[in-house]
DNA sequence: ATGGTTGCGTAGCAA
């Protein structure tokens, strides 16, 4: 069984007591982790191998900065930290081959507001990744596409449909953005299953949104089709968000029978 | 229309 995680830990100098007993106690075998923020050179490598998991990461400085946990032995391969003929940046995408699964995690750009600068380029960079992932997928049988994609894809995934219709993270072109990155084949492997109603991946700090069951889901595990024919499991696990100092985000998970 | 909370870095931006 694989077990396959995605995590915007916001801040991993912030998190990494949260994510060494996480992996501790659920034992991914991959774990995706966006917002990092944090430069390369200050990379926790040394204290992620204690607990058993190779790293590869891309960094910057103060935001952004993606990361891809392997437990060991399978090592990562084939890295890419750049979407081809992409100039950008913001460390926001990490593909690496691990175990004949190729891994891509996304840390899809916010966008702020409809019709401002960051969503342009929000709508450019989601082109992009999407003429990206769709090379990778004639490359590769087995993908998967997991991260913080900052869409709630339906309105099942927003707790207030009416207060957020046609705002940022629920606009129509974010979502067609999303449904033709879908198009390539891609599953989303939460809605595999039954799920609870009001099931959510993110909860804004401010307002006691998470104890008042406030949130959206925005953070995915996205399969190509032999492993979507294969996936046991998909869910996702909120205790990391009632833990003390915690991320905006909870971890999301699919297991694989491979 | 704005605010509220957190992180980084030490003001103000980003989310």
């Amino acid at each position: 069984m694989l077990k396959v995680a995605s995590w915007n830990v916001n801040s991993l100098n912030v998190r990494l007591p949260h994510v060494q007993a996480w992996c501790a106690a659920a034992q991914p075998d991959i774990l995706a982790l966006q917002e990092t923020k944090l430069v390369d050179e200050k990379f926790p490598a040394e204290a992620l191998a204690e607990a058993g998991y190779h790293s590869v990461f891309s960094g910057q400085p103060t935001y952004n900065g993606v990361a891809i946990l392997s437990r060991e032995p399978a090592e990562p391969d084939d890295i890419v930290t750049d979407i081809p003929d992409f100039d950008d940046p913001q460390r926001r995408v990490l593909a690496a081959t691990i175990g004949g699964v190729r891994v891509i995690d996304l840390y899809v750009v916010n966008g702020k507001e409809v019709g401002s600068d960051k969503y342009e380029y929000k709508l450019a960079w989601l082109a992009a990744a999407t003429r990206w992932i769709e090379a990778e997928m004639k490359a590769h049988e087995r993908v998967i596409v997991l991260g913080d994609f900052n869409i709630a894809p339906e309105d099942r995934d927003v707790y207030d449909p009416e207060a957020w219709h046609e705002k940022i993270l629920c606009s129509t072109p974010e979502r067609e953005a999303l449904q033709r990155l879908c198009g390539l084949g891609l599953t989303d492997t939460f809605r595999l299953f039954e799920q609870e109603e009001r099931s959510w991946s993110w909860w804004d700090y401010r307002m006691n949104m998470f104890r008042r069951k406030l949130g959206l889901r925005i953070d995915l595990v996205l399969s190509s089709k032999s492993l979507t024919e294969a996936c046991g499991a998909a869910y996702i696990d909120v205790e990391p968000r009632r833990q003390d100092r915690p991320s905006d985000h909870t971890p999301v998970i699919a297991e694989f029978k491979i």
